[in-house]
RNA sequence: GGGCCUGUAGCUCAGCAUGGAUAGAGUGCUGGACUUCUAAUCCAGUGGUCAAGGGAUCGAAGCCCUUCGGGCCCGCCA
């Protein structure tokens, strides 16, 4: 917060400055200047006086300016005043910069108190446990975590959870290839398992279902077995989703992300908080049975404008639709009915955070992970989806606003890396698909990226230890990654390209300002 | 057809909430410096109908309206 002291020392000593002439009292800005060529801040008294003590804003200025220049100060080094009227700082940079270097020294380095200790959730991440994260879920995850770190500063209290879908049909996917597809379980050229399972297994046996219809029925068989739980499949299906789960948060954690609760969508599914979910929705009237027209026999939420379709719960065969199972995990999230779990350490990360899991056996623990503000992370193409659930919980729950969808634009491939992946676009970027294989590993970037990091820092300091050269050139490939995803604003699409992404090593350095209160805006 | 997002320099983007200075940055390109070349670094130059049109305003990239281009979403899939 040193440019706020900066910002502050100038408004005082003009404030003083004013009323010391004799000037009226206004409500001039102090702020950062349009261009470096004018300084580095800024401030508009000129203007806004000029009018009732009927000079000319840049005479006002240069009068301020001139008691300005009589003041000791410790972070300006020059006033000028612009002839259009401005009046124009220009920092002391060596005090300035110094100053900013201790403070950020420390450990509550940027912290205000915003959130008064209230309890947010943030849950991002939530990738289907059977392939690896490839660069469009990094976008999510840094969203996520930079949201997570932002709030924990703002004295909000933070719990980041990670939402794995253990039962969906991707996972069926991966059984059916390991189970009926000949698929090894072992990877044959020994690949980490997150990448066996989406690359190669996940990969072939989506586009084996055209030609082998007996597979596609194996797919319905193990999808239904994995929802009911107690059979030999969906034993075996835990077993896979957790050893990729087990590599997917390397890769989280590489990146410097932590966790707090990993909720699984197999326990939510069994644990029956759905039925209660759906027995208040229908006993205070936010959902119908449709008796006539296409949606006959079904459960559905009525839309509340007439160009928008109704949408549908519970399907007319009586199974719920892929929205009803986010709804229980909504209300969970924030604490609004009976919690069913019990919890028990999956890990302890890195610094020191504990990773805690959910379970439905017994176990004695339990803990509290709720919060009065859910923040979820998932991209815009799930706008619509989020919109209801948002309208649904604000019927639960009526105060203010407390389920929160962040939305972002995806990552898309440039079509130059699509070409690296056999796929000619035209010159048109392409949207990534893990289904088609048109995707880019989160693994395989940083690898690359520390690996030309590696390269460039040894050549300048051929002196250092080798072991410390692999240290700074993998927190610097994680560096330049993270700011890549979050460097510009939410609503623009990133469009990926791997050789540019080797190039941009210049910006490393750069440090940047994230700009919170856009951020914070939506929370 | 409806909804959400987007359009600013050759390219990637800031700036838009809260209107006010000559519209900025990085990159690219051109030239120069660093006693040879290359790389790196530094300096300078180059580069814009702020998609288009209209409106309100003393004043618009920004606010309002219309049009056009691009992306995404609209399933008894997940």
């Amino acid at each position: 917060m040193t440019l706020r002291l900066l910002f502050d020392e100038i408004r005082s000593n003009v404030q003083k400055i004013s009323s010391d002439l004799g000037y009226p009292l206004v409500r001039f800005d102090v702020s950062e200047a349009s261009q470096p060529e004018f300084g580095d801040v800024s401030c508009n008294i000129g203007f806004l006086l000029a009018k009732p003590l009927k000079k000319r804003p840049s005479e006002i200025a240069e009068s301020i300016a001139n008691e300005y220049k009589k003041y000791k100060t410790s972070f300006v080094s020059q006033v000028n005043v612009h002839p259009s009227g401005y009046l124009n700082f220009v920092a002391n940079h060596s005090a300035f910069i110094k100053s900013v270097m201790q403070s950020s020294a420390r450990q509550d380095y940027g912290k205000f108190d915003l959130g008064k200790s209230s309890k947010i959730v943030v849950e991002h991440t939530s990738v289907n446990p059977n392939k690896a994260l490839h660069i469009g879920h990094v976008r999510n995850i840094v969203i996520g975590d930079t949201m997570a770190r932002i709030l924990n500063k703002a004295c909000y209290d933070v719990r980041v959870l990670n939402y794995v879908d253990d039962s969906g049909l991707q996972v069926a996917d991966i059984i059916v290839g390991f189970r009926y597809g000949g698929f090894d379980i072992e990877s044959a050229q020994n690949q980490k398992f997150d990448h066996y399972c989406g690359d190669v297994v996940y990969v072939s046996i989506t586009e084996r279902y055209e030609k082998e219809p007996l597979l596609a029925e194996k797919r319905t068989i193990v999808l239904k077995e994995l929802e009911e739980g107690n059979s030999e499949i969906a034993k075996f299906g835990d077993k896979i989703t957790r050893r990729v789960l087990e590599e997917q948060l390397k890769t989280c954690w590489r990146l410097g992300v932590t966790y707090d609760c990993l909720n699984f969508e197999s326990q939510i599914v069994r644990s029956r908080l759905w039925n209660v979910v759906l027995d208040k929705m229908k006993s205070m009237g936010l959902i119908y049975l449709e008796n006539e027209g296409k949606n006959a026999g079904c459960w559905v939420i009525k839309s509340d404008s007439e160009t928008e379709e109704d949408k549908i719960l519970i399907r007319s065969n009586g199974i719920a639709t892929y929205i009803a199972k986010d709804i229980p995990y909504a209300t969970w999230k924030l604490g609004l009915l009976e919690d069913p779990f019990y919890y028990k350490q999956y890990t302890v990360q890195k610094n020191d955070r504990i990773l805690w899991e959910t379970t439905l056996e017994n176990i004695g623990t339990k803990m509290n992970f709720t919060g009065d503000t859910v923040i979820t992370v998932i991209d815009s193409r799930q706008s619509r989806l989020q919109k209801i659930i948002t309208k649904i919980i604000s019927d639960f729950k009526s105060e203010g606003k407390s389920y929160v969808h962040l939305g972002y634009e995806s990552v898309t491939l440039s079509s130059d890396t699509a070409k690296n992946l056999n796929l000619e676009t035209e010159g048109k970027s392409v949207q990534m698909s893990g289904r088609k294989g048109i995707y880019v590993n989160a693994d395989s970037v940083l690898d690359i990226l520390g690996k030309k990091t590696y390269e460039e820092v040894k050549k300048r300091n051929p002196e250092l230890d080798d072991m410390l050269l692999v240290k700074i050139a993998e927190q610097v490939a994680v560096g330049a990654l993270r700011y890549a995803m979050i460097k510009q604003d939410l609503d623009k699409i990133i469009t990926f390209d791997m050789t540019e992404s080797l190039e941009s090593r210049r910006r490393y350095g750069a440090i940047h300002t994230i700009r919170i209160r856009k951020i914070c805006e939506n929370s």
